[in-house]
Order: structure tokens, then sequence, then C-alpha cells
DNA sequence: CTGTTAGCGCTTTCAG
DNA sequence: CTGAAAGCGCTAACAG
């Protein structure tokens, strides 16, 4: 069922048609009323692709993450698909595994018109940026968030990382905490670097000396990581705390400390970024920094339906930095108060 | 840069250059490499929506699911758009927000060619299915996992869930429990329905007589969910188990015991589908059954793409169930077994 | 208000 | 092995 037929059985021009289906007013309401009666009828459905064409446009946004089965991307997912829901879009999504080879080769086959815009949080290999400027000279609207590239001139929706890092770690060395360990997911990420800013600038600002063997860069190979948080923890002078960068090395963290039957809280505290509220909740002596990941989809997609909007026009679209949640627990009280 | 101009560009004719980069055999390997090299310096890339036009087909299979944000649904995502990914396939994701209304719009939506093949699994809502089949009637490949349409005829991958719902009870049983109940998610969908009725069977192979007032079918509103929980865990002959058909009550049941300061699992044991590993992991107290996920979406996509390659031939795709695993966690040990 | 027509960029007969 | 040409289904400029 295409337009051709459709209009051979209402006895009017395509073009007509067209148009009578576009609700263009150069139609009269009463064909209009026709036209739609029958499309419905015969259950007409146009050709995405064959306007598409036309239109040079495809109502298609692309998000391009880490990895999805992460509280973080799947709630900033769900926040962005909503967002293009309601606008009638489509939603494409490509997962990089963390690595900058899929990246790049994703960031190429989506130079080619598939989609109108692109929402990107960075693999945490992510260092050089080319493919991404690239996908910027095309002209392709693209919005960061979260892992966002900090030499590229694109709206980025991030968290207060810098601050809540600061504030967390000033949490920990409030309750006593003196030699606090840092787990960074990458050196190369903003928000890992960041985050330890606040961490390094608290501790300093509270006069406490951090070791650098207490201070570990990880990587996705959850093994490895736990190894080494292992070894740091098996040293005669281990740290009273761990702070982690995100979630997934909290967990590496409760993990090892089990093996080592190291209680949590009274051997060692463990600080996270964190969007795990259910197991925040099952565990209530977890105290998490928690971002508001839902809101940061949406407001990712939002700023990249602004930029498609005014695709070509001057504007230059601003960053915005969302604030996170510094979400103190203990088993008979949870105590939310802004970062 | 289209083909045109890439042929100009090569002094040859648009179809040559075209049967060059699809790699015919009618191109001398010579020109081929001419070809090639041209387009690679050109950065030259085909536009999808002619060739999608023309060839009607798409390279896209879609995915709609209740909710991204859940470790299930995340997980199962993974397994599938890996899987597309490395048949070069794209994926769009549609959320139904648990809205029949929503499954009716995105499966009207999905038929006009946009995709060559869906995955889908059903809102909670869901009894008729008249939209599905006429996705059906369409020739669109369809195959359904997890929450399935049992009255149509599609492949369907799922878990054994008689049989879970069956071993989890009698581990509750062999643990003392008495009186326990059971917490479903709808009584439309079959996994539900499934899981209660391992649930029943397994009490009355053991002689335990289940009460309606201890059997509650729950609904997307949570706070609505905890009312009727906290009700029931108020009566003087409250229950001294929950089995929560899906996380997200395990969850609801969890807060409401800690509001109504029950000690979990001395007054009150919780046992709950689960994939939420990383709560378990940070209370060994919870066990869970928990679904292989991201196999789950793996295969679907498998069959999907066995269907869409044999389009056409009169092949019946089988079904596929997958086996959950009890997983029973203590302090001390975690005992994975195959139910 | 309606119809005719020229493509969007690609694939694929059909001719050479 | 290569080229010319038709057309996938739609939209929009132009003509009435």
């Amino acid at each position: 069922m295409n337009l051709k037929e459709l209009a051979k059985e209402l006895n009017l021009s395509i073009s007509s048609v067209s148009r009578a289906l576009r609700d263009s007013k150069e139609i009269s309401p009463s064909t209009k009323k026709i036209v739609l009666a029958k499309a419905k009828e015969l259950n007409y459905q146009a050709n995405p692709f064959a306007s598409n064409l036309r239109k040079q446009k495809s109502k298609t946004i692309a998000v391009v993450i880490p990895e999805i089965a992460n509280n973080f991307f799947s709630l900033a997912i769900n926040g962005a698909e909503s967002y293009a829901q309601k606008k009638g879009y489509h939603v494409l999504i490509y997962q990089t595994h963390d690595e900058l080879q899929q990246e790049i080769s994703i960031s190429k086959h989506l130079q080619n018109g598939r989609v109108d815009g692109i929402l990107i949080s960075l693999s945490s290999q992510t260092a050089a940026t080319d493919h991404l400027k690239e996908i910027k000279t095309k002209g392709i609207p693209l919005v960061f968030f979260d892992r966002v590239a900090e030499n590229i001139n694109a709206p980025k929706i991030t968290t207060n990382d810098y601050e809540s890092g600061f504030k967390a770690t000033e949490h920990l060395i409030e309750n006593g905490c003196k030699k606090i360990a840092f787990l960074s997911i990458s050196n190369k990420l903003s928000i890992a670097n960041k985050r330890m800013k606040g961490y390094l600038d608290a501790a300093k600002k509270h006069g406490i000396v951090t070791q650098k063997k207490h201070l570990i860069t990880c990587d996705t190979d959850k093994e490895a990581n736990k190894f080494l948080i292992r070894k740091m923890l098996e040293q005669t002078d281990r740290p009273d705390a761990i702070f982690a960068c995100v979630e997934e090395l909290a967990v590496s963290s409760y993990l090892v400390c089990q093996e080592l039957q190291l209680n949590i809280p009274n051997d060692i505290k463990i600080m996270s970024f964190s969007n795990l509220q259910t197991a925040a909740i099952l565990n209530p002596s977890l105290t998490t920094i928690t971002q508001p990941a839902y809101d940061i989809g949406r407001e990712a997609a939002a700023v990249l339906f602004q930029l498609m909007e005014h695709k070509g026009s001057a504007t230059h679209m601003g960053d915005v930095v969302l604030n996170s949640e510094l979400i103190v627990r203990n088993s008979t009280r949870m105590v939310p108060h802004l970062v």
C-alpha cells in the first residue's frame, strides 16, 4: 500500500494525497477528511525511507554509550528515549563496550545521514577525539553527556563532579577516615579526573596526605581490578576508606572486602558514585553520590533537539551541569541532601 | 558525496561504482581496488535510505520492552544489541512503560518497513494481542522473549518459569517457611502465572495451604504496591516469607519490612526473581532466582536473524527455554546450582 | 485548491 | 566486464 495506490483509490493525484496526509493548508478540509479516512481504512503507512531520502531527515537519533547494562546509562537512556518518543523520534542504541575502536567505528557509520543527531558518552579509552570532530565537521548535531570530550565545542551535560568528589571525601573525613583510597576508571575521562581532583583537594584541605599507592586507576577487566584492590588492602597500612569513582568499582571493592573478611563499615568504609538505589536500599550502610541519571539523559536529548531545530543558526547551546546528591544512609534513616 | 560524484571522479559509470563497492563479481579486481581506494579517500558513505528504499530492507531491528532501566531488560538488550552489531545491524529501542496503549502505538509504527524484524517483551497490561497479530500478518519477523504472547505463533525465548517457581518455593519450605506470600506483577503475563503455578504446586506438594490474602497481584504503581504489601504484613498472621515475582517487588518488600522493623531473614524471608547481582552481592542474605538475561537477549536476536534470513520459507522456528539459576547465598558462601 | 513533474541516491535489470 | 536507464515511494517546486 503506497501513495500511488491510495491516490488511485481516491481518484486524486499523488501529491494531493501526500499533502492531505501531511495536513497541508493547501488542501480543503473536506478532501483531507476523505483522504484520512481512506488512509486509515486501507491502513496506509508512509514509507519512512522514501520520505527520509527525499527530506534528508530521519527523525532518528543515536545514543552511543559504553554499556547499556549499567544503572547510570540505562537510566540516562530511559530519559533520552522517553523524550525522543514524545517528539516522535526514533532512538538507535550503540554500545562501545568501553572500546575506542568500537566508538570510532560507530562514529564513522553515523556520518551517512542515518541519524539527525547524536548523544554520546565516551568510552573510558577515549583520549584522541578525531572521530568526534569529524562528526561535528559533517554538521551532525552532537551532544555529550556525563563522559564528555572537553576539547570539543559541543554541548555537554554533566554533573558537578568536582564538588561531589570534594564533598564525598569530606564526608568520609568527618566520619573519621584518615587514609582514603581513590579508585578511578580512567585517567583519560574528565569525569574521573574531576572527581579525583575533588578528592585530592578535600584531602589537602583537611591536612591529609594522599599516598600514591592508594590511588588506583582501574580498567574494564573486573578481575584485574579486584587484584589491584586486594593487593592494596593486604598491605599493612591499608586504607580506612575506599572512594570508588563508579559503582562497578564499589562492587569490586565489596567483593574483595568480603574475601578478606573486612567488616564494612567498621574496618573500612566504602563511598561511591552510584545509581544502584536498590543496592543502597538493601544495604543501608552504603553511602553514595547519586547522579540524576534520568534527568541527564532527558536534558541531553532536550539540548540535542534544540540543536537540531536551530541547525545552521549561530546560536551557541550552553552546557548544563546538574547536581548529584550525596545520600547518607544508616540502618535507621536516610538523609538526602544536595551536594 | 554520493555515487554520482564518486563515479565522475573515477570516470566510471554510477552502476560500475555501485557494483564495485558491493564487491560484485562482475567487476574486475583492478577496478574494484581503484574504486575502493577512491571511496576511502573521499570518505564516501552510501546513503542508507536510498539503498533501504531500493532494497526494501533496513538492516535494522526493533527491541520493544517495558522499561530499559531494569536489570533484566538492560542485560537482555545488551545481548541483543551485541549480536545485532556483530551482524552489521542497527537496533532501535522502544519502551512501553508497561502501557498497552504505547505497545499498540509502537506496533503500528513498526509496520511501515522501518525494521526488518522485531524483538518484543510484552507490557504487563497486555491481554489482547491484535496489534501483534497484525505484525505477523504483515510478514514482519517477530520474536518474543521473557514476556511472551502464548496465543501467537512466533518463536518465544523464555526461562523455565514454572520449575523455578516450584524450586524456589520448595527452597523456602525446606528452610522452615510455612506461610509464603506470592507477589505477582500481572494476571495477564504468562511468566507471572507460570511462576505462580510453580509456587502453588510446590506448596500443595508439601501440604501447605496457600491463603488468598497472601497472594497479591501488584501493578506498576510502586506506592500502591507497597501499600498492599504493608497491609498484608500488618495482619496478625503475617507470612514468614515473601516470594516476589520480579525484582522490583522484592525491593518494595524490603522497604516495607524496613519500615515495619521486620528483621530479614529472621522475621521474614524474601525470595525473588532478580538479576540484581550487585544487590545480591552487597546483601548476601538475598536468595535469588537469576535468569540468564544476556543470553535470553542474545538468543532472541539469534532466532530473529534466522527468521529474517529464512523469510518466506516454511521452516518453523522452535521456541527456546533457557534455565534460571537458583542462587542461595549466606554470609559465608555462595552456592549456585541449576534449577 | 489540485495536478504534473523532477528528483532524493541507490540498485538492478537489460544492453552492449 | 561496463554503461544506460528504470524506478523504489515520497516531497516540493512549479504550473495551473
